[in-house]
DNA sequence: CTGCCGCCTTGATCTAAATCAAGTAAGCTT
DNA sequence: AAGCTTACTTGATTTAGATCAAGGCGGCAG
């Protein structure tokens, strides 16, 4: 139920991209030009640490899980990728094997701009090299500050300053972007762990969990402040 | 004593940086003609966090540690550089506020390209342009590695792979490329724990410390088994 | 409807590494 | 040479969060 999303086009879901979006007309439609569209059922393994990159994946609708595995099996959860994000850039630009496994946790429908035609247009295209240049960097700065929440903050300063990166209705309710387990394996916390922060939150009187994926921020202040915003 | 490094040129010096030496000679020279000589004393304060990105900076000598700051005040190194490195790179090319601090180890000589001439080299030079975003992505992977180092490595086996990666002469002996407290900090190790692994490979007879900071590795193939060196 | 399987919660216990607390040693400045 | 400071080592104790264990609950397959 409700995945008719996968009508729109190449060329939609690369300009409702956050790594392509800002692009103009042209280019994007130069891109969808040699594009194309892949699905994944749930829990489908999407690409392999090791791989060779077959290009940049944009998602349409779903959730594609990007994870590393450590020594003794364990998985950390790198970045759950949802609608309007990317995966596999990193690897495309640098022209290196895939550093990352996927997996997608939701049927999920996206697209695939294959590496060559993405290395031409790079190779050309000077705007396009100066646009990705600047979003990789955004990307260095967002795994350092990932890095050093993991590194300098407790477990209940990451879950604040996860559900301040959340985006949130006008009454102060917010969805969780994906299952828990996932969320806090992403904050190097166990689901435990996360489960108890949040009961913690709500005792304090900060927030109010819904239903199991639907929070309602009662004081988004104090979050902040737990969050210690000042990045 | 051994300070007389500081005669090369700013040309020199970019020749010989990992992020610009592969450039061709012109493209440097032109960088070369604009860059400007900077030295910091033991202790200086390089950058702070939040400030406006002043340009790149190249090592020639001496050893910078760039490191944010938590909400109690603890510190984190996200990177030490040595010569032939460069910081503030990501701010340059994204064109965001300094997102990190920096102070002078030691005594540090280099040179500073400054962010408007840079910018306008981008603009004009795509061929640079694809060198640094081939760059960037090395270092999104670089932190990837690191990030995941942490999370799901322990003790010992992060200070292997350490170990493995810093250069190692004929004999197998390798010399730290910091302070202990710093290096371990960056793994997010009390300087006290990297004492004691060291001490247990030591007893375990797979390193050898000599003097201070200098290492003699006995049993390499034992190290990269600890280092769990299949990335 | 029933039984099974993921996801989540909650409580009890355990543990890796941090913190605390002494030292030792090397490099300075005076 | 005496006195500082900074880097490092070593041992004792603490602790945040992991792990283990036991349900609960909702969805879905048969």
């Amino acid at each position: 139920m409700s995945q008719e999303k996968s009508v729109r086009t190449c060329e939609e879901v690369i300009r409702s991209s956050e790594l392509l979006g800002g692009l103009e007309d042209c280019q994007q439609a130069s891109l969808a030009a040699i594009s194309v569209k892949q699905q994944f059922e749930q829990g489908h393994r999407v690409m392999s640490q090791g791989q060779s990159c077959p290009g940049i994946y944009l998602l349409d609708s779903g959730l594609v899980r990007i994870f590393r595995i450590g020594p003794r099996g364990q998985q950390h959860v790198l970045h759950l990728c949802g609608p309007g994000q990317s995966f596999a850039e990193v690897a495309a630009f640098g022209n290196f094997p895939i550093p990352a496994n996927a997996t997608a946790v939701q049927r999920t429908h996206c697209v695939l701009i294959p590496i060559d035609a993405l290395q031409r247009e790079l190779a050309n295209n000077h705007e396009l090299c100066r646009q990705m240049l600047s979003s990789m960097s955004l990307w260095v700065r967002h795994f350092v500050q990932l890095l050093d929440d993991i590194v300098l903050r407790d477990a209940m300063e990451r879950v604040a300053r996860l559900l301040c990166d959340v985006p949130c209705d006008h009454s102060g309710r917010l969805k969780l972007p994906g299952p828990k387990k996932d969320l806090a394996n992403h904050l190097n916390l166990t689901s435990e762990t996360f489960s108890r922060v949040l009961r913690r939150l709500n005792e304090q009187g900060v927030l109010d969990v819904d239903s199991d994926r639907t929070i309602r921020v009662l004081d988004s202040e104090q979050l902040a402040k737990i969050g210690a915003l000042a990045r």
